[in-house]
DNA sequence: CGAGTCATTGAAATAAGTCAAACTGGGTGG
DNA sequence: CCACCCAGTTTGACTTATTTCAATGACTCG
């Protein structure tokens, strides 16, 4: 708080409404299934949306920049799916555009999550090293931050070992720039306090 | 014809638009992307949706009973998707409720696309014989009628052989009933005159 | 420094894919 | 009307990519 003014871990707490652009680390939970909030529209990172039911989590969507996520809290104000972190994001509150038809909108959110429905599930066909490259493509080219390799292949479908051997093998072909590498950063322990917010 | 009056196997040839309910015989096309058209209503069956991009096709949804389809020609009556019929299908036209506010149903339609795509995304993780049940939960349990090997096979990532054995194994085990066999029909070579209608 | 998570590696087990061949049954055309 | 055709299905033998299980190393964070 000292170092950094404004920051704001809560939600509620606002303070700057100046520029809300929120800041979420890797691995870190964006919003839980429930909790009141808004809608984000996604600068920077991907970010993962879970299912969440019985703390049992399943796959329900991806989002890269420039997508919305949370949209259905336009309807009652609570989000229906986790959204954390793949890599370190960048998010802004989003209002919906009151210029264009409302009704006209919805239907390009609608057609808009239906032609990523098809890039998901094309994700979970074919050989492992295509699907990670698959992946890769959809967020985004040549990703510095990689996502953890648990993420990687609970959305890939395959088990962590596998990604691990097959990251092994791209990077044998160059296929990733050398960099690259999935080994480090923690995840930060998940206490629901991994947002951090600029006022 | 003499024992069945009314049937017709020609588009085009709607005889009495009293009710413009619509049959689709197993593995008939309803409707494909570009073309023109109007949403309609699962009223029974279920169909695939495909994303077709250079005669290449990506499975993109499924609607069962109940659910409304080519929703996005309310945009600009075009289709997007090839919807085909994984098994006898009965559709009416659907028309927008202009009583509930528009924004408000689209984002309901959005928030069960979503959860469809959760439910899509789970039928490709798993081994195949958990696929193929989850798949079946999904069309409404014991199905009388079977979508094609084929199709099970697009739909859960699986190849037709897997399926074909897994369906064996499934009989063998009493969980499919004795007379739900994927052999019988053929479905009809496909000329986009699967439709029949009733008038 | 320990605890815990994440990542890596190896060896063995196996479910599923591949390739090939035969069967089936309903359309279709002669 | 019937033989043929063909998409769909079934089955077998073989291959292999992936999972599983287990153990170790690496890095963060408290």
């Amino acid at each position: 708080m000292a170092t950094k003014p404004h920051r704001i871990t809560r939600p509620g707490q606002i303070t700057h409404p100046v520029s809300a652009t929120r800041y979420v680390r890797r691995g870190g939970e964006i919003c839980r299934p429930g909790a009141a909030g808004r809608p984000w529209r996604v600068l920077q990172g991907s970010i993962r949306l879970d299912h969440v039911i019985d703390d049992e989590h399943a796959l329900a969507g991806l989002a890269v920049a420039g997508d919305i996520i949370g949209l259905e809290t336009l309807l009652d104000n609570r989000y229906r799916y986790q959204a954390s972190a793949l890599v370190s994001c960048q998010l802004e509150p989003w209002y919906p555009d009151t210029v264009e038809e409302p009704a006209q909108a919805s239907l390009q959110w609608l057609i808009a999550s239906q032609a990523r429905t098809v890039d998901m599930l094309a994700l979970r066909i074919g050989r492992a090293h295509e699907r990670i490259c698959r992946l890769f493509a959809m967020l985004g080219h040549m990703p510095v931050e990689l996502p953890r390799l648990r993420d990687i292949a609970e959305i890939t479908g395959l088990v962590k070992e596998t990604v691990s051997r097959t990251m092994t093998e791209l990077h044998a072909q160059g296929l990733l720039r050398q960099d690259v590498r999935p080994r480090q950063s923690r995840v930060r322990r998940c206490s629901s306090h991994d947002a951090i917010m600029y006022a």
